[in-house]
DNA sequence: AGTGTTTGTTAGTTGACACTTACGTAAGTC
DNA sequence: GACTTACGTAAGTGTCAACTAACAAACACT
């Protein structure tokens, strides 16, 4: 999570994401130096987003999407509640059919600015 | 995406998932000062990643799940890649037929340790 | 063996950010 | 209007991380 904070690394995981790529071809894509892109390739390497295959004194890395398992889950679960909460105003909001007490704890959401789900 | 990094924010989004809190109640939840919490507040508000309720002196938040719709977009499209190759892989690895050529920059990845997709 | 190439690693500096302390502001209460 | 409550904001400090520079390691080639 902390390694797809920084935007350079999200680049890189983008580079490699189609194709993979050696350290120096990577490096060239950028306005950093080489050992920087090592670096964050090395963050990238121990939150198992990356695979290294090595071939002599080259390096190619590939993305490595399974690492990003843990976000999506995360994701997902606040997606699926917030449809389920949508569909919960929906029905109290709209047809007010009263004493349901279904959800005790949301405090009657009135005035719910924007709702896009885009 | 900046706003999902730290750790803290994302405790305090999980705890305004389900339920609006104001910000004391937020705050007496971590062992922060309530001005910390604040402006932890701030970058998830300024990020579109809660919304704000004003009731007299109190405020009260609860997270935005569609906030989150860009960071989705993004990990579908490395699923969503990764999934065609596997496919891919499965086909020219396995049946080994020659001379397709569909996508000559990748270089054979032969040896991927781990390919749990989970 | 010796040299050049490609890459990773360490030391050190700079900039960003999370946190605390102190203060300001808006709403309710007497 | 004075006081309390609830919250945000401003200023200052410490810490972590990203970057550069210099060095080291592994391989290829003559």
């Amino acid at each position: 999570m902390q390694a797809l904070a920084q935007p350079r690394r999200r680049e890189i995981l983008e580079l490699v994401r189609a194709r993979e790529m050696s350290a120096g071809d990577i490096a060239t894509h950028f306005d950093l130096t080489r050992p920087a892109i090592s670096q964050h390739l090395k963050v990238l390497r121990d939150s198992r987003l990356v695979t290294e295959r090595r071939d002599g004194t080259r390096r190619f890395y590939r993305a490595r999407p399974e690492g990003l398992s843990d976000l999506r889950k995360f994701l997902e679960l606040f997606w699926d509640y917030r449809l389920g909460m949508l569909k919960d105003a929906a029905e109290s909001d709209q047809t007010r059919r009263a004493g349901r007490g279904a959800s005790p704890e949301l405090s009657e959401g009135k005035g719910d600015s924007d709702s896009d789900v885009s």
